[in-house]
DNA sequence: GCCCAGGAGTGTG
DNA sequence: CACACTCATGGG
């Protein structure tokens, strides 16, 4: 693909945190090879779509979504940004989300272009006191952020990207401030492990919807497995966008089941 | 002022 | 196993 035809895609549709990722485009980087390069894995440039969609079309509802939802990518979040950015979700919505996690790199992180900075380090967020990360507005967050730092380190998570998908889920609910969905977003956007497929709120009610799929998120997620696979994240990611949309403006890409 | 938000932790039946 | 309750705080 060439590189022209990412500009805007993370703006249009793929799943971004950060406001200030949104800026992001390959074209400006052209001349940073480097830069170019932590940009396209961000993109997960590499993923054979062709492959992806044909398997997940095998799924009527799921092939609706596709041919709909024109330009949507799943990102890959560097792993430490991910778990921190994911554990500051909970509970919360999205535009402040946003704004946490960017109060946090602008408190904590380096300045790498103007007023954007970068999101910090495991060793620059250890050094940030509780009340400091209340200061960001995490609330009751602050305190699992501050036991995180000090429960994992940087060779922690280099051993997690060892493992797979099942025994990293397990490493990781054993965290401060992770459970089942944060578990399986982080082995998502910041293992790179395809088939997880995390439920939230929103997931939840389309799997209901669509489905007719209800109960645990045990039950749920084994009805994920069966029915979605090897690339169940891509799956609940047209899920989620799509359920997001439909309760924003009311457009729908999949019908009602 | 109310309910909800890309839930987790803890306690109880 | 399933629920019920609490946890800070901002968005709508």
């Amino acid at each position: 693909m060439a590189d022209g035809s990412w500009k805007g895609i993370v703006d249009r549709d793929a799943f971004v945190l950060r406001p200030s990722a949104r800026h992001l485009s390959v074209e400006a980087y052209s001349d940073d090879h480097e830069a170019k390069s932590r940009l396209l894995k961000y993109l997960r440039a590499s993923d054979d779509l062709k492959t992806i969609h044909a398997r997940l079309s095998e799924d009527e509802v799921i092939a609706r979504g596709i041919s709909r939802v024109d330009g949507l990518r799943l990102v890959r979040i560097p792993s430490w940004e991910c778990i921190v950015s994911y554990v500051i979700a909970t509970n919360s919505n999205v535009k402040r989300i946003s704004r946490m996690v960017d109060g946090v790199a602008t408190r904590f992180g380096d300045i790498v272009h103007e007023e954007l900075h970068s999101f910090p380090s495991w060793k620059q967020l250890r050094e940030a006191s509780v009340e400091e990360l209340v200061g960001c507005g995490l609330g009751y967050r602050a305190k699992h952020i501050h036991a995180l730092c000090r429960t994992i380190d940087d060779g922690v998570i280099d051993r997690m990207g060892a493992l797979p998908y099942e025994e990293l889920r397990r490493e990781l609910r054993q965290l401060p401030g992770i459970g089942d969905k944060v578990a399986d977003c982080v082995s998502l956007f910041g293992f790179g492990h395809l088939e997880a497929f995390p439920i939230d709120v929103w997931i939840e009610r389309a799997l209901k919807r669509l489905y007719g799929a209800t109960g645990s998120y045990a039950k749920l997620r084994g009805f994920a497995a069966r029915r979605f696979g090897e690339y169940a994240g891509y799956a609940q990611e047209y899920l989620y966008h799509n359920e997001r949309r439909l309760y924003k403006d009311g457009r729908c890409a999949f019908s009602q089941v």
